[in-house]
DNA sequence: ATCGTTGCAAAATATTTGCAGTTGA
DNA sequence: TCAACTGCAAATATTTTGCAACGAT
């Protein structure tokens, strides 16, 4: 969606006040069942279009998927550092290591086993940036 | 899909070996393109199959999405770090701190700007353990 | 009045699955 | 032999989009 005046309709102010109400990360199906109990009338497509503006606003973070960005697999199985490009979408392995994580593994974080990580860090490459 | 005596077939060879020769993370349609040129009758079914069973032996990693893991948002915008039970499918915010990674934004990594990350430990969380 | 936004429905995209035939151990 | 696996096609699931009406500024 193209950059313009946004407004600043009761539907994106619902869908964010239940998103920041919402601890548990809720997928878009999730959330429109909430925004429903409040906006009985809204569609399933409204919810998908406010969370780009939001995301792409800065006022909330996506977490993984879209259609648009499927599933991506990797052969190299030990933990490592990704960074994927905002502008061509590619993810790159990293060879820089952070011990802390490593260290974390087969540990407790708040009381919740850790067997591995996905971490991913999110701007413009090298390449996208010259 | 079930615990069973896995087979070694030649479209399951073919599919990690090419995953291993590829360091872009590919998607299953760009890994199905690759494999395609060796085993000309293959099917994305079964792409996707191995994919699954190579994640669930350990020989490769899903980076994100599926369609039974749909994107999830998040309001929380300041970077923090995230727990997903495996068991369960809930994604948790912790309120631990790595100072390690949020010192790298704004910085470069490998000649990769970053602006932000998202990470996610993997593992059984509590309720899921008791 | 303008143009961003909405609801609805249809389309597009991504992933999974049923089935009958094939194949590895 | 025989259960795991395959290709194919159909079914699901998720996300996006076209459009006419609506509404914020």
């Amino acid at each position: 969606m193209t950059v313009c005046q946004r407004r600043n309709t009761r539907q994106r102010q619902v869908v964010l006040e239940e998103l920041r109400a919402e601890n548990c990360h809720p997928t878009a199906a999730q959330l429109y069942d909430r925004v429903r109990q409040r906006l009985p009338r809204i569609s399933l497509g409204t919810i998908y279009r406010n969370l780009d503006i939001l995301e792409e606003t800065g006022q909330c973070v996506r977490l993984c998927g879209s259609a648009s960005a499927e599933a991506r697999f990797d052969g190299r199985i030990e933990p490592h550092l990704h960074h994927q490009c905002r502008a061509c979408g590619r993810v790159r392995d990293l060879e820089t290591m952070l011990p802390v994580l490593d260290d974390m593994i087969g540990r407790n974080v708040e009381d919740h086993r850790v067997d591995s990580f996905t971490l991913i860090f999110h701007g413009v490459c090298a390449g996208c940036r010259s």
